[in-house]
Formats: structure tokens, C-alpha cells, sequence
DNA sequence: ATTGTCTTGACAATTATTGTCCAATATAAT
DNA sequence: ATTATATTGGACAATAATTGTCAAGACAAT
């Protein structure tokens, strides 16, 4: 299945059988702008992220995670430097709600 | 113990007893900026933590991923959304190196 | 009140991200 | 092969985010 926010959002629009150009328009956006959203070229921001989550009536933050995700992969050169990154935003984000 | 980037430089830095200014100088940084670092104001580029790790003589590696986990975390609103994130961002680094 | 250290805020410079346009390349039908 | 429709690519512009600089401010110690 899908990892990533491109392709969940390709596999999204053929499933429903919408056309790229189709799609675009519905969500407000240029077609070949949509083209690298899918592809992974380029990562649309949160507004456009919502409007795919109504459009196709997915859960919204499922894929606002995803968007996470591919812009934290974005920067990773070194994988065993991003799992340690990883581990450590994981204690942070455990802690998060801490009082000390 | 520092979870965070600037709080371990701050660490090391008085660890060594090394004011500020002096660090800074030794870094060839703007003393301001390396105090905005250390609170976690500002996040340094990667150049900068390579030569904290040769300064104090500290595992580049790790400062590498404190800092890969800072910038996580400066996106982070949502807390459950963040957590899926991270466990979405494992899962394509634990399969980045297959074949297909 | 002067000195030393660190912090803050406003601003400038730089770099990254996001968007637009149009041409190029498919793909499929006739 | 020509046309029609769909998708992709690349150059560029616009915008936003990051990073750096400087001068002034706070604070403690003397």
C-alpha cells in the first residue's frame, strides 16, 4: 500500500476514476502542479492536503502524517543517522505533555 | 540529560567552561546566533554541528540527529499526528534499501 | 555606575519551497 | 499517420522560511 502522500493520493484519484486535469480542478490547483504532488517532485502544503482529504472523504490526518513523514524523508542522507533523529523525536513527543 | 540540540551544546559548552563569546569565536559564529542556537531559538545548519562535534570533541553523528529531530519537531502541532508520522517515516526507512 | 556576560528584537540576506506557464512526451482512437 | 486527450518536464517567478548581522537591553557582580 501506499507510504507516501503522492502516491496514496494517485491511488486515491484512479480509484475514484477522476482525470489528473480533473482532479486538479476540483482541488483548486494546476494540473502539472498535481502531477508532481503525486509523483513525490513536490510537496503540497496543508490547505491542499484538507481539500484532498474532503475530495476523496479520506481521513485527513492520515495524511497529514504521511506530509510529515515525506518532509522529514526529504532531509535524510544518512539512514542510520535518521533513525536515531527518529528515536529521539519519539521521546520527545512522549514527553511533550510532561510538567518537568 | 539534553534530548534537544541547543541544550546539549549549552551542555557541552559549560562542561568545558567555555563562555559564549569565546565558543562563539571558536566556531566563527555571531555570539548572538550561537545563543539563539543553545535555546533552541534558531536551528544551526549542518556545517555549524560538524564543528561543535570537532570542538568538543562530540559524536557528530548524534548532533546530527538531534538536529534532524529538531526540525521534526518544529512542525509538530498535533501530537497523535506527529506520532503516526514517525511511524509512517520508520517504516520507509526500514524499507529504503530494498530492491523493490 | 561600570564592566562582563548573555539575551532580545528588528532587520537584511540568503536559500528553499511553492506556483505558473507552456512545450514536450506519451497514450489511445480513428 | 493524424488527431485528441492525458500526463510530465523544465524554466522561471513568486512567496515563504531560514539564517545571519547588528545594536540595544537585561542582569548580575563589583
Amino acid at each position: 500500500m501506499a507510504m507516501n502522500l503522492g502516491s496514496k493520493m494517485r491511488e486515491l484519484r484512479s480509484k475514484k476514476g477522476l482525470q489528473l486535469r480533473k482532479a486538479a480542478a476540483a482541488l483548486d490547483v494546476d494540473q502539472s502542479l498535481l502531477s508532481k504532488y503525486e509523483r513525490g517532485d513536490r510537496l503540497p502544503n496543508e490547505d491542499f492536503v484538507k481539500r484532498v482529504a474532503k475530495l476523496f472523504s479520506f481521513d485527513e490526518q492520515e495524511l497529514m502524517a504521511m506530509l510529515m513523514s515525506d518532509k522529514f524523508m526529504i532531509n535524510v542522507t544518512d539512514v542510520s543517522v535518521a533513525g536515531r533523529a527518529l528515536k529521539i523525536a519519539e521521546q520527545q513527543i512522549k514527553y511533550s505533555g510532561r510538567k518537568e
